[in-house]
DNA sequence: CAAGAAGCTGTAAACGTTTACCGTTGTTTG
DNA sequence: CAAACAACGGTAAACGTTTACAGCTTCTTG
């Protein structure tokens, strides 16, 4: 791994100078002679431009960060698949970072900022504490978080609209004629879990149903967890007859239990999941679920970085994500016509494996 | 975004020489007094080390890069899962290109090399050419290969056993007592697809079972297909007890139509899946898989690369991981306790949402 | 043909660090 | 008290580029 060949190298044996070589190799106007001798000892030397000095020299790095919470989770998952081909074709690499949703590594990484290492920062936190947004109002660069800051913060920000997302699953249910609809929530005291449990009461409300406490039942955000409550809920009502989840795994969970116990989905009772992830493709049956626009907002917060670096100085921009209701078998009377079609859902050839393992 | 402090600007305010600040600031022995100074200094101007300037100088980045074939792909992912956290303890930041599985860029990432934008390379690709080879050869970095080179090929690599994991799969449906055991390939011309064809024969013969030509369904990785596949296949062969699936997709498409046939899994049909992917778990009935470890080798690939940085010069490194199989409801006659433990499987948990959303 | 313009190219400085080398200061010791 | 030595800290070069500026040709034009 001999040191390869720089700048100097060319200029020596094309016989000019390295401002020559510089400009040649930048496109600059050259005479046609000298940007053939140069052009021919780079390629005998077979050169490749050091990035690291031109980032120095440039000031860019040509590098875009992104720092989600969890690899695992398929609604950071669905961003990053946007968002890395989006920085692609801008010409940027994509600096990842997994935080855990541990804020002192979010810090870390808003810190790093200043190393320079990037151009700009896309950041998905997990919630938004002080420290994030003095750090935010320093920051040397560019960033576009995922999620929602509070009023008046002078970043650009995408947020999803969990609200309407429940609203639109509550809406749904009802209008199958299901009248006793219950909510399977995850933690109260994290950022989604409340908001969830907040739209459902106003979606009841608006609906003129009444809010039942014995119908809401808080778990958390994982299967086992979710199938548990289910059970616990299905033992104080029996009689309810819709289960909005607050994700797609607590869904799937509900639907073992549901399962187990001899209650038909949907017959005697429909489920939403939310997120809409592979799984929910997957499960059988199929569930029903709230997009609430993951991949959307990972490829627009990608636009608003890029819009940044591209220089234009404007004020920060606030963009909403509109969810969506993805309807499947646990919600609709599904008949063997559509079991056959289910597997061509959106999400089932996007999982796909072309090549691996051999 | 005025510029930030640089080593002169702190220099200049402590009174010392850039040589001091930048002593300090490495640890270098220095006297008491100036490292308060220039600490002091420091704080007070909030400074940042300049990572450009540092790599340039040092000439290591810090950064290792992973190119996978494509995000979507949970094997990739899983892989990604596991090089993150050793790379981040290692104190390396992770760029992550994805290559869509196109020649093109694989070779653009393996030449980009050059660039010393990173200390090392992972690279997963779909298939070896003679421009890999090259250029492999010729790599101004570490680079790490999680797949097959050819024999002799002086890189370290990191390789699956497909023929291993299908005997374990048809094996362990032989020793449920099927003995019409298919299976449902994926395209032939692919390196799994006829990997995965040559090990079925084999393992079919070391078990004294005669090799039925009918018994093999060709189809595509996705589960559409894959459904398609298994119709094709129990039409011609109604009595098939098994069905061995080159993929977890493929496998998914078999339950939607088995299902539909109103053949029962695993009583009328055992059923086995391929990579062990976080669907697997969450299909009704969930499904055995034969995970062919990419996890382990997306970590082992890590660790490889990790010793090559710490400098050691040493032969090139083959690393093979053996693949397991993952019994669950699809094969294993699953009675009420084993359906509710279900939601607990190992893969369950790691796909959670803990907070996304709102 | 002289003078000015236009087109190239080379010199050198700069980007922000790290580090080899040398000079200064202060301490120890014969 | 002088000499030797240790401990620090400053100067300057280097990493590999880009680019402002000035100098040299060559061409155009009066």
């Amino acid at each position: 791994m001999a040191d390869g060949p720089t700048i100097n190298t060319i200029a020596e044996r094309a016989g000019v100078s390295i401002a020559s070589v510089s400009r040649v190799l930048n496109g600059l106007p050259t005479r046609q002679e000298t940007v053939r001798k140069v052009m021919a000892a780079a390629d005998e030397l077979g050169y490749v431009r050091n990035a690291v000095a031109r980032s120095l020299k440039s000031r860019r790095t040509n590098q875009v960060a992104f720092a989600m919470a969890d690899i695992g989770n398929p609604a950071y998952l669905a961003m990053l698949r946007q968002i890395q081909p989006v920085l692609k074709a801008a010409g940027y690499r994509l600096v990842l970072h997994s935080t855990d949703a541990v804020v002192a590594d979010e810090i870390d990484v808003l810190h790093g900022l200043g190393e320079r290492y990037v151009d700009g920062l896309i950041m998905s936190p997990l919630r938004v504490t002080d420290a994030h947004l003095e750090l935010l109002a320093a920051a040397r660069a560019p960033v576009v978080i995922i999620g929602s800051v509070p009023e008046g913060t002078r970043v650009d920000n995408v947020r999803a609209d969990s609200r309407t997302g429940v609203r639109l699953a509550v809406d749904h249910l009802y209008s199958l004629g299901r009248r006793r609809i219950a909510l399977v929530n995850g933690p109260l005291d994290t950022v989604p879990g409340a908001a969830r449990g907040a739209a459902y009461r106003e979606a009841l409300e608006d609906l003129g149903l009444p809010y039942d406490e014995n119908l809401v039942q808080v778990g958390d955000f994982y299967r086992p967890e979710g199938g548990r409550a289910v059970a616990e809920l299905l033992a104080r009502v029996p009689d309810v007859d819709a289960l909005m989840c607050a994700n797609d795994l607590i869904a799937l969970g509900a639907l073992d239990v549901l399962r187990a116990a001899g209650r038909r989905v949907p017959d005697d009772v429909a489920v939403v999941g939310m997120d809409d992830t592979d799984l929910a493709a997957a499960s059988w049956p199929s569930l029903s679920s709230v997009s609430l626009g993951s991949a959307e907002r990972g490829k627009v917060a990608a636009e608003l970085l890029l819009e940044r670096l591209k220089g234009g100085e404007h004020e920060p921009r606030r963009v909403t994500v509109p969810p969506h209701l993805v309807v499947r078998a646990s919600t609709a009377g599904a008949g063997p016509d559509e079991r056959a079609a289910r597997g061509g859902s959106r999400e089932a050839g996007g999982a796909g494996e072309r090549g691996a393992g051999s």
